[in-house]
DNA sequence: ACAAACAATACGATCGTACGTATTGAACGG
DNA sequence: CCGTTCAATACGTACGATCGTATTGTTTGT
């Protein structure tokens, strides 16, 4: 080994830089400065700054899991009550950034589609995952009754988490939570509604 | 009068190529090539990128606006049906630009808030317009039984607008029209159901 | 000593913007 | 009815800054 390596400031710098100009924004002067490091070291440490964008999302995506499982893991909660809380989670998150950045994933899916096919599949990928997460959570909603069973949770968790990026695209607009916690009230209420007596 | 102005196709070339690239992503240089005119009539049009993409932003507000009418004052229509009527009708024409392509306003939601202050309040601005387009046909429906009370027209305006975009994020994502439909199947039976018996 | 990583600089391309000039069509005086 | 004038617009070009990337040492830890 030779010095301390700088590569993990400049993919956190990079997370930090990109939801502020997102991926064409971010320059990559922009991202070493803001990480303290040297225009040299990001030629060192990535080839493009597509594949580092790509490494960027990748890791996102992991604190996201860490977030999703977080809430739908907790056993302590109904099915139904654990899709609430990571919702409400997120939102205090989005909140305490003054409702200035979203989330990457969906800010990739707007730009990176016209710029970059290996961030287009990548994204693809994520969401498939993603959905596959709080499908399981559905299906226990269902299987206890709390959740109408109209629609398969694969059905539902897609819906669930596409409206969600645009509930936050809404808030980054109007600076204001209220696209969120109005998702939520609505979601709830007809989405999420138990079974039609 | 001087001769033929090329403020025009300079603004409909926008159009085309913000919608590729982005705002950020769109040269000035992209443009003027695309609409076969000199840099030079770019800057004796429009005093900057900024207000030139407020422009083209006003532009084609206006024409998703005719398209809102076209769907949503069809009286041979039911109300509720002219809502999905609407989102049909976008659904063909993102479907016929093999789902590039999404809406503008999404898509400048994602970038502007970050990049200029007045087209996040032109932006903020037509998401109420819009919304209240919206507002008014929901009520119908809701005035003739066709969808549940239980939300006020405006909340569910909101609400479906917001998410509507969160389904073409997913739709440019996946390249395909699938998040499109489950938007329109899930939300017709669940968002605008009638009234629980 | 030898990899690995930093560090500094430079490349060609492109960025948004500005400026000076050429060209145009209509208004106006005779 | 014609020729001059004038404002508006097109147009070509150039500016300084920044873009993503590449290259070449220099330092560092084992």
């Amino acid at each position: 080994m030779a010095k301390q390596s700088l590569k993990e400031p400049i993919l956190q710098a990079g997370l930090r830089v990109m939801f502020r100009k997102g991926y064409v924004g971010a320059g990559v002067r922009d991202i070493t400065v803001e990480a303290g490091a040297p225009l040299g070291s990001f030629s060192n440490h990535f080839t493009s700054k597509e594949a580092f964008a790509a490494e960027v999302l990748d890791r996102y995506f992991d604190y996201v899991k860490g977030l999703v499982h977080e809430a739908l893991d907790d056993a302590s909660l109904p099915p139904r009550d654990r899709l609430r809380r990571y919702l409400d989670l997120i939102t205090d998150k989005l909140a305490a950034d003054g409702c200035t950045r979203g989330c990457l994933i969906g800010d990739f899916s707007l730009e990176a589609p016209g710029h970059s096919e290996l961030l287009r599949e990548r994204l693809a990928a994520i969401f498939i995952e993603w959905r596959d997460l709080f499908a399981r959570c559905i299906a226990d909603a269902q299987a206890a009754g709390e959740i109408a069973t109209t629609f398969a949770p694969e059905e539902l968790a897609e819906f669930l988490l596409a409206s969600w990026q645009g509930a936050i695209l809404r808030m980054k607009v109007e600076r204001s939570t209220a696209a969120l916690e109005r998702f939520k009230r609505v979601a709830f209420a007809t989405l999420f509604a138990g079974e039609p007596t």
